[in-house]
DNA sequence: GGTGAGATTCGAATAATTTTCGAAACGGGC
DNA sequence: GCCCGTTTCGAAAATTATTCGAATCTCACC
């Protein structure tokens, strides 16, 4: 099919006018050859139908997430296509919820080569970090679920500034009583909870423990929670959620109720992901800029294959309010 | 690092008792080795760290997607995910948003490899099928936008059934006066559309044409869609949406208008993605099993390397109607 | 301007790997 | 048994990768 078959290399370096050497070398991103000498060979390389090793840079990069269940993942999915794209890199997308099926990916990784990985899971423990580093296989992890160590590279956000902005914007539009919902689970969800207290503190208001309430980052613990915060006794006039997701249970507690966002409860989230826009009422939330996060991970992971060690080892994006519709000053203000 | 470097192709052919030759065969998955010889030798070449071509099957396999923008995706991303990593195949995930992009794509598929493409797009155009299978990637298309031809694999669910249910379960509910909104854009849409005619004529109702709008499959597109319908004399008591974001869409016109589902309005959505669950209320819909479409695409691609010929080049997976809290019998019954 | 240590670039020689091709072994059908 | 086609294998040839020394360049230092 397809035409003539490839030429032979020292057919292509008599019409480069170099070695056999030079040209091999060239194919496999060898480290001697002058960069115009290079250019040279490559166009006539490409060409001929050969694929040219580029000597920085590599075909491939994995992205491999925990769960694959929230529309957090698919932002992150988009900035990393994305940003590999223009690179001319392809990425690999991966679920990861086990140790075991981090050694399935390893394994399988090892065999087809890959110029790293961007991880977004409940971490990658010492061992797989060992397994990674014998495997030469660089690491950048994206929302790192502890507080991020000198040894790993990683990305994350504002997340500490972005309770306080939250929580901040609620005072601002007059409620006193606000209430939290988050996790202690991960570091990230620590800084937003430490975040709300330190708005609060600065505002000079009270925190009633009754008020910080903890469960997992999903609809059903948002709409537990939630709950229990209304069957209170002074039942906030505010609710600030540990995601979106959350806060999309939050609207669920309130309706049962037969309670209004925001005319009866303001209601903020966080992540902006796609969907929050979809909710009614449309939601206030603090804007992670997701897309970029995993963007920029991506282009920590393939900027320094030279330039390991001057490199920051920890990028913090900022969070940002995004004011929709579900927030407004308390009833009677 | 790691140990010493792997031992030359000759010093295992010697430990295997074998030439070079079989070793290098075996390595590029090379055919005229005896399966017994060729599972002595690749024990021992992945033994000493070399990577070992499988002769059948593929370690990766592309999934091609237009917008990244849609929870759809990312169930499609999960079921492909998953079906491949059982098969030991990591899966590149791309978005593909126009030719350019498509032959940026093409380009560096051919160069790295790649087992087979699966297709979420408006459609590959016949220039791109036919770059395609001149490159030999094998390809399913999943949601064809286009009636599925012979010459193309693909898998879909049964649109027109779909949208018969969810009519059917409005009028069981005792609806009569039903508004639809949809798109005429693409297949399964259309085929959606006449799934609500068919019901609709099926209990002996008449169609009112001003009852059948068209819009994107988007929250605004629902929401603008919806705004008509409400403002209509005889407003509809129940809305089949096109999907589950126009689904929310329709949510956010009826708060507007002070409306609530399913008290008022009762609404049914397409696709049941992880969201539909969080609406407020949650979403009635129909669902289509977006997971298992991948997987069953995914299949389809690795399964019939051989025998292309007499599998079947359509599949449909049935879809189902999931009952949330967003339908409800009309006032005043 | 000279000098020399060190870095860069290159290709001949050498090593390693892949491909070709013919021979040996096998497996029925007649 | 004989013939014909198929499978499996490795020696030889072709191709590709790597090593290493020579030539050239760079630049600090005198």
């Amino acid at each position: 099919m397809a035409g003539s078959r490839a030429p032979t290399l020292s057919a292509i370096a008599g019409e480069a006018g170099v070695s056999v050497s030079a040209v091999s070398k060239v194919r496999n991103g060898g480290t001697d050859v002058a960069a115009d000498t290079r250019a040279r060979i490559a166009r006539l390389l490409r060409q001929h139908g050969y694929q040219v090793a580029s000597q920085t840079g590599f075909a491939v990069a994995d992205l491999l997430i925990g769960c694959l269940d929230s529309p957090w993942s698919e932002e992150l999915i988009r900035g990393a296509v994305e940003a590999a794209a223009e690179a001319e890199v392809s990425v690999i997308v991966t679920t990861v919820s086990s140790p075991a099926g981090f050694a399935r990916w390893l394994d399988r990784a090892s065999r087809r080569g890959t110029g790293g990985a961007l991880c977004v899971l409940q971490l990658p423990g010492s061992q797989e970090l060992q397994r990674l580093a014998a495997a030469r296989i660089p690491l950048v992890v994206i929302d790192p679920p502890e507080e991020p160590g000198a040894a790993i590279r990683s990305v994350g956000t504002t997340n500490w500034q972005g309770g306080m902005q939250a929580t901040r914007h609620l005072i601002e539009l007059g409620h006193r009583r606000i209430g939290v919902i988050g996790t202690e689970a991960v570091w990230s969800g620590r800084a937003r909870l430490a975040g709300y207290r330190a708005a609060m503190l600065e505002a000079g208001l009270d925190i009633d423990e009754r008020m910080v309430r903890h469960d997992g980052l999903t609809a059903a613990g948002g709409r537990a929670q939630a709950r229990r915060l209304l069957a209170l006794r002074d039942a906030p006039t505010a609710i600030v959620a540990g995601n979106d997701s959350q806060a999309f249970g939050v609207l669920q507690a309130l309706a049962e109720r037969g309670l209004r966002a925001p005319l009866d409860v303001s209601v903020v989230g966080f992540d902006d992901v796609p969907v929050a826009s979809w909710a009614t009422p449309a939601l206030t939330t603090i804007r992670q800029p997701l897309a970029a996060m995993a963007a920029a991970a991506f282009r920590m992971l393939s900027g320094d294959l030279a330039a390991v060690a001057d490199e920051p080892h920890h990028l913090e994006l900022a969070t940002s309010l995004v004011i929709r519709d579900s927030t407004a000053p308390p009833r009677g203000r």
